[in-house]
DNA sequence: CTGTTAGCGCCTTCAA
DNA sequence: TTGAAGGCGCTAACAG
């Protein structure tokens, strides 16, 4: 069914159909119903594309997908995309996933944008100087940084506070008598790991405590990161006893080593793990409990989402988004007082 | 720059520089290069809805997301969308994800449909009685199902071999003479589900062995769902000697759990869980490194974008489309005799 | 309040 | 081998 059948079948104007069905405001009201009526009726929708020559908006807002095995090793991801899902689903915009190599991504960015695919881009995980920025700016495309990344642009983000939460964790680590205390990050290419990095060591500064480099290690978030580096760490004498890790799926292999060295978690070493909030992994479900620093990544897609549609249909400036979440600091079993030797 | 403007500045028609870009082979190699450069010199992109409305294309393929937590608990969809991605990202072909609530999911696919907004969409997941077959066939929308259902209609699908991998290793424990084997699946409303269960009972009727029902339990498919699953079967006397696990994030539950309990997996007790091969869960890297049935799950989407795009654009029969795949055994060292009483 | 008329940017038939 | 013209389905000025 297409507009102009349902116009014939109606006895009225293409135009006419078309106002009632987009609400403007200048339809008879009889008319809207009897239109909607019919549009109802005839399961009528009306072609994505013609909508979008017409309008010029795509209905739609991209994410570039990098298909590399090294960088989708991210669970958290799927989250995210279901927060925005949340938000985008109101007003039926869809999600482009754009497939791009490594190193291919910025020919991505400018192919969606030239070609107009979408009404604006999604950044994730910017890396410390990300070349993006720049680039959709450049572009005059629309979009938001989930995170942050230096740039003397003024661009839309949002952001969790990394390095407060990461400071707060450590701080109460020390607050329990840990001086030893291991830093097991996400790649310090990554903003946010670096900002969990110099949380950490203002922290240990403000306590007067000097950071063993030999403590502080980063690598992809997996449970196999969290259990090399774990091991690693605990084969150091004095070992640590406490450890800062930077995801919940690293403190998984974590967990493994620290068994697997015959230590018991909470009393022999301590942990905080930071909690994106994804289902699969239940923090309170674990034995023992896991400390973490907690913040839903995928209410952060949600907002990205709203974000989005503020710039996009409201025109909102992107200088004026800038948010900066708080993380809680949860306190579970994971964490003690510092053992004594 | 439009395609007008562009053939404004060659001195040539739209017509004759939208064949050049085309690769239509009526065009003069000559003008063909010239109009290549210029498009290349001026980062020529031919709109993407303009396109579409003029081919009847619309260059993406859809997928419903799901956005209600209970249904997203898969971090192995992530890995799917990759492998969609590498074979998509050959021709352009964007992913389009319909965000859509549960019990929404059937109106979504309509609206893809309808509103012609994808050329084929892809079924993930489905469950015993899919009733998304029957409507996309209704609706003439092209589709593969990853996976299969009951259906009369005869549709495109990719499955790997659920019943003969769990048959399988079903078998394999039985062979190191394990008699009581439990099996923690996932949710046998899916069908990949109810496959492993039926190839778990076959093998073990194959050796006379009874299926003792207090082992049989399932459950999304989460690390929480793999402990307390164990924990409970390790609680009943005589208490299994091996597991059956429907994927490796149960598994490191299940480890939890059987570490709890002071055995010791590969010699007390003995596991074999599912492997989809994601980058975070490496079974290579457990300890002790894990038996598994092993199917790349980005594979199959890598696969299942092949199939997808012949379908479109080969216009292959449906009918000739159904793939199953075998599944490797990877015995490693969580498996082992079973132990004397 | 409704209709007429032009496009949106591209592809494609038909004619040359 | 190239071009002119029409149309894909819809929206949006501009009239009435």
């Amino acid at each position: 069914m297409r507009l102009k059948e349902l116009a014939l079948h109606l006895g009225l104007s293409q135009t006419t159909v078309s106002r009632a069905l987009n609400g403007y405001p200048e339809v008879n009201e009889e008319t809207r119903q009897r239109v909607l009526d019919a549009a109802r009726r005839y399961d009528y929708r009306p072609n994505a594309s013609a909508r979008r020559l017409a309008t010029g908006r795509a209905g739609a807002i991209g994410i570039v997908l990098p298909t590399d095995r090294n960088m989708l090793l991210d669970p958290h991801y799927i989250e995210f995309q279901a927060g925005l899902g949340e938000r985008l689903m109101k007003d039926e915009i869809d999600i482009v996933l754009s497939p791009s190599k490594a190193g291919d991504e910025m020919a991505t960015y400018r192919r969606m944008a030239i070609s107009s695919r979408v009404d604006a881009v999604i950044v994730s995980s910017p890396t410390v100087d990300d070349p993006r920025v720049a680039l959709l700016n450049e572009l005059g495309l629309p979009f938001v940084v989930h995170g942050r990344t230096n740039s003397p642009l003024d661009y839309a983000w949002l952001d969790i506070d990394n390095e407060g939460a990461f400071r707060h964790a450590a701080k109460h680590l020390l607050d329990l008598g840990h001086r030893r205390i291991g830093l097991i990050n996400g790649e310090t290419r990554h903003n946010f790991a670096l900002d969990r990095d110099r949380g950490f060591r203002r922290a240990l500064a403000a306590h007067g405590v000097e950071v063993d480099e030999n403590l502080v290690a980063e690598g992809i978030m997996s449970d196999e990161t969290g259990y090399r580096i774990t091991a690693r760490f605990l084969a150091q004498r004095p070992r640590p006893t406490a450890l800062l890790v930077s995801s919940m799926m690293m403190s998984l292999g974590a967990l493994r080593a620290i068994r697997s060295a015959g230590l018991e978690l909470g009393r022999d070493i301590s942990m905080i793990a930071h909690d994106d909030v994804i289902p699969f992994l239940n923090p309170d479900a674990m034995v023992p409990t896991m400390s973490t620093t907690r913040s839903s990544i995928r209410a952060a897609g949600t907002r990205v989402a709203e974000l989005l549609m503020e710039l996009i249909v409201e025109g909102r400036s992107p200088a004026s988004i800038h948010e900066l979440w708080p993380v809680d600091l949860v306190v579970r079993a994971s964490t003690g007082p510092a053992p004594r030797d």
